[in-house]
DNA sequence: GACAAAAATGAACTATATTCATATTTCGTG
DNA sequence: CACGAAATATGAATATAGTTCATTTTTGTC
């Protein structure tokens, strides 16, 4: 890999960390729609027209700060995973990671949020950024239908049908409005769905 | 209650009624954000203007639609939940009723994504509309709460949890690109969820 | 230091939500 | 019926924010 830098490029790193950087803190504290581009490159000290040198819209930089963070959740399953642990332990582990990161990055809640406000879209329309779950649901797809393939998991239930409830969960998580903490939240929700499609002995 | 009405008051019901119809078209055909007030306007053959004597804002409109089908199917589950039958049974027809409501008006769909759009505002926000889904939630829990009461559900699971979790499965149906229906799709999670939480026998 | 390529910039352009002063319609009253 | 007041309708004017672009500034090379 290029390990060389150039000061320019260097230099468009920094400005490019330093946009993306203003915009999730100006996003977390007054959300996507109320932030504006002139508020975020003012954060990052730079140009308002700067802004379109690095980014294509407004709409794509919120696309590409949650795909940052998906992956770097799915990264860390992903390395579990290697591990070759039965299913319903994987998942387990994966809703802790998650929700610890969460916890951890607690700004990312209200812009894991705000990404579904694009899903309203109609099909069609090219705006629709297609949004970064797949990396999250594709790899929960993947550990399900293995569990099934070693007869952890019950036959009957569609991986995908699951994989996307888990993604919900997450989703729902965010938005709640209940007193118990996101870590709880998820982890009751995860040895639910587990206690239903483990095959019991 | 009323039930003169001056031709004043019904011209009054009928600009509303247009301009919440125009709304419902245009926002399934183009999306709540890809929809100006004056596409809703000219739609409902009315002047730009008038649209704020009905709403105070865009948003609120969407806000009033929403709340409008909720209240709706709530009214159906509410009927249902007379007859007194056992939690798991209400729930499993509710999910039905619900998905045969949505099935049967497929425009909503987008108008209940594009309402978790609002969702991403910060917390304090005087903007940020209370929208629907008490009347939801708050349905499923009572119902879980009394076949609690009556044995048929497990203790140990909060019941604005379950809630929590059967809404989130609506919402992750609407958005879901999986191939089966949206009837399909919440009935097998439906299952899964009354699997996990009902009192073995 | 001079030239070219890359990057930064903010004024100008565009689109659209909202306001507001005015016009039109409705309806009770003399 | 006529009149005035209250309600409703209206679209031009305003304000705001995303995006473009011609220009300037910075960077790298010879």
């Amino acid at each position: 890999m290029e390990e060389k830098m150039g000061r320019r490029e260097r230099k468009k790193m920094q400005s490019r960390k330093a946009i993306l950087d203003a915009a999730v803190e100006q996003f977390s504290q007054k959300g996507f729609k109320e932030t504006s581009v002139a508020d975020i490159m003012n954060a990052a000290d730079l140009g308002i027209g700067t802004f379109y040198n690095y980014f294509q819209s407004k709409e794509e930089i919120l696309v590409q700060l949650i795909q940052q963070m998906v992956t770097e959740v799915a990264e860390a399953l992903r390395e579990l995973k290697a591990a070759n642990r039965p299913a319903d332990e994987l998942l387990e582990a994966g809703c802790r990671i998650t929700a610890c990161f969460l916890d951890k990055n607690r700004y990312v809640l209200p812009l894991f949020i705000s990404a579904a406000e694009h899903s309203g879209l109609p099909e069609g329309s090219d705006k629709q950024p297609k949004v970064a779950s797949p990396g999250f649901k594709g790899l929960y797809e993947r550990i399900l239908r293995e569990g099934q393939e070693r007869g952890e998991i019950r036959q009957d239930v569609p991986p995908e049908l699951i994989a996307e409830m888990f993604h919900s969960i997450y989703q729902a998580a965010a938005l709640s409005k209940l007193a118990i903490s996101f870590q709880e939240n998820v982890e009751m929700k995860t040895r639910l769905i587990l206690d239903g499609i483990r095959v019991r002995k």
